[in-house]
DNA sequence: ATAAAAGTTAACCTAGTGGTTAACTATGAA
DNA sequence: TTCATAGTTAACCACTAGGTTAACTTTTAT
């Protein structure tokens, strides 16, 4: 399975997860699922404050929901997780010296 | 190493990567190093929209640059990807069914 | 000396984030 | 039926992204 770099659902993913509390939601929920209420308490947050996350976090199909009479619970979607760790996934980032390939390419270039 | 969720630089690292024509760049670089106008020609973007694009994946520091007279070569920092591999790498993301643990989850809680 | 090249910076635009408070809807309990 | 609970929505705020055009600086080539 390859992930482009150019998927909008990569878009909304790697924003989802480029805020602290959204990170620490997601953290939450990967130990357990649990309501909005808890997720509001347990994070310090307002309830549309959490709210505005959670439709964030939803948008990118990190999270699914469920309504429970008048009781919302949430839960960690990973598979959608694993579309970000695939694109970051494909490259190398153990085996490469920047600045000597750039000191390099410009050496080479200025021939 | 560990890589805690509420890491700034994280926020940084995955807002910048948060955008397709940035992880175009960021792929591009991954092949070799380039300069700014040479990003801008390859990606369909004037000089002022690519500027800002480096200077948050610099920001970041996704990327190091070298002036050189007035060329300005850039190059990938493929360090700083390895926080965001490490990040959503302590995730499983393979054996857990999302649909099937809220569900579970709800019926606990209704006891 | 002049002009082009390579960027940078400023000013502007629209749209979205992340939070607030206040008002609202829907469900459950007394 | 009345009230509390759980959550949503609206209106507002300051701030930032991502783009534009126009003006500017620095360096190189003619």
């Amino acid at each position: 399975m390859i992930t482009p770099y150019d998927s909008p659902q990569l878009d909304m993913i790697l924003e989802a997860l480029a805020n602290q509390k959204r990170r620490g939601i997601v953290h939450y929920l990967s130990l357990q699922p649990a309501t909005v209420s808890q997720l509001a308490k347990d994070h310090s947050l307002s309830l549309p404050a959490i709210h505005k996350h959670i439709r964030i976090l939803e948008k990118a199909q990190l999270i699914v929901r469920k309504k429970v009479g008048r009781t919302n619970f949430v839960a960690l979607n990973s598979k959608t997780l694993q579309l970000a760790k695939d694109w970051i996934g494909q490259y190398n980032t153990r085996f490469s010296s920047t600045s000597a390939s750039l000191e390099n390419y410009i050496s080479r270039m200025r021939e």
